[in-house]
DNA sequence: AACACGGGGGC
DNA sequence: GCCCCAGTGTT
């Protein structure tokens, strides 16, 4: 028996015991009889997963599926009405693409996804993973599915010494080399299970792993100091004001953000321009209107590439009105299309409210 | 190849 | 605080 072979085979005995019971994936029985999950419920999965945590996912996962139960359903929705579901998930052009792929699923393929890596890397906000990821969990079709945890696995595993994102080739390579095509969904949900629960970025569990003696890098190093990756870049500051104005009636003004960028089509209190600079006593002077603004404290978020400092101003009793503007009521607010930092500045103004 | 693009959890 | 995460699209 080849060690490849070998590592396959024992990555899948571990799977049939451990895998972790998940709301996008079928029961145990229905996976030892091969039935194979449905292919939306996968691909909004993986979209969700892209950069984001099974626990962060979950209740999104849950909230999508209910409320767009195929893709027909949610091809019929309103890009608003998917980006106010998305809103907190963050990567919100994962949420645009989301609703342009269920129209071409649509258009082109009949209301079913292609059963091919090619024709599903096609679509919008399908890249290499989740087409491998598609192709492999909802149709058992063979592909290399390589994700940040398959990185990490197979970097220990061959103890490669290559930085990524350099290596990216050569693991693909080794993980085609290694996988099972017999059972090609299983094979790319071990790997990533693993990763997730044994083969941790600190403190693996080597003496829980099912592969622990094909590993080079716990034979002749230390797991800990793989994959190796490039230094990263320092994140730039950037400062500016926020202004939180409410009506009598406690409705709380609100404007669409540009349709690209940053946070794109999403809802914001009007801001100031995200500056590197700023001093924050003259912030004021960058109200969208004249109000008794009231200084209501900071708020800082970190975003990919910058950090983000914001002094929120407040005002009550607000009548202004602009053609780009609307009001938005008190109950209305939490389903508004808002990002976290959003709801971190209107929270400082109105403690309570979410 | 480098950069833009959110947010939350673990330690 | 720092690191990471079931990445994609653009330049």
């Amino acid at each position: 028996m080849d060690d490849t072979h070998n590592i396959s085979v024992k990555l899948l005995d571990w799977y049939d015991v451990h895998a972790r019971e998940l709301p996008w994936r079928i029961s145990p029985q229905d996976r030892a009889r091969d039935v194979l999950p449905d292919p939306y419920r996968v691909w909004m999965s993986e979209i969700m997963l892209q950069q984001t945590t099974v626990a962060t996912v979950k209740d999104y996962f849950l909230k999508f599926t209910a409320k767009w139960p195929n893709v027909e359903a949610l091809s019929k929705a309103s890009e608003d009405d998917v980006l106010r579901a998305w809103a907190g998930l963050g990567y919100y052009s994962r949420a645009r693409n989301l609703k342009k792929c269920a129209d071409m699923v649509v258009a082109e393929h009949g209301g079913n996804f292609p059963a091919d890596v090619k024709a599903l890397k096609a679509l919008p906000g399908i890249g290499d993973y989740t087409a491998a990821a598609i192709a492999s969990i909802a149709f058992d079709i063979p592909a290399p599915v390589v994700d940040g945890n398959v990185e990490r696995v197979f970097s220990r595993l061959f103890a490669i010494d290559t930085p990524l994102p350099a290596a990216k080739p050569l693991i693909k390579t080794k993980v085609d080399s290694v996988l099972c095509p017999m059972r090609a969904g299983d094979f790319a949900q071990a790997t990533m299970d693993l990763g997730a629960t044994i083969c941790t970025p600190k403190k693996p569990a080597c003496t829980h792993c099912p592969i622990r003696d094909n590993c080079r890098a716990l034979a002749d190093f230390d797991p800990e100091l793989f994959p190796y990756k490039l230094a990263k870049k320092e994140k730039p500051k950037r400062k500016g004001a926020a202004f939180v104005a409410v009506s009598p009636s406690g409705d709380v003004l609100l404007e669409q953000r540009r349709s690209s960028g940053l946070l794109a089509s999403m809802a914001q209190v009007p801001t100031t321009e995200w500056n590197s600079r700023q001093d924050g006593v003259s912030d004021i002077n960058g109200a969208p209107f004249s109000a008794d603004w009231k200084h209501r404290g900071t708020i800082r978020h970190v975003f990919t590439h910058f950090e983000l400092e914001l002094i929120v101003w407040h005002a009550e009793n607000v009548h202004s009105d602009g053609e780009n503007y609307w009001w938005s009521t008190r109950e209305n607010l939490p389903d508004e299309a808002l990002p976290t930092v959003m709801k971190k500045v209107i929270s400082c103004a109105i403690p309570d409210l979410f």
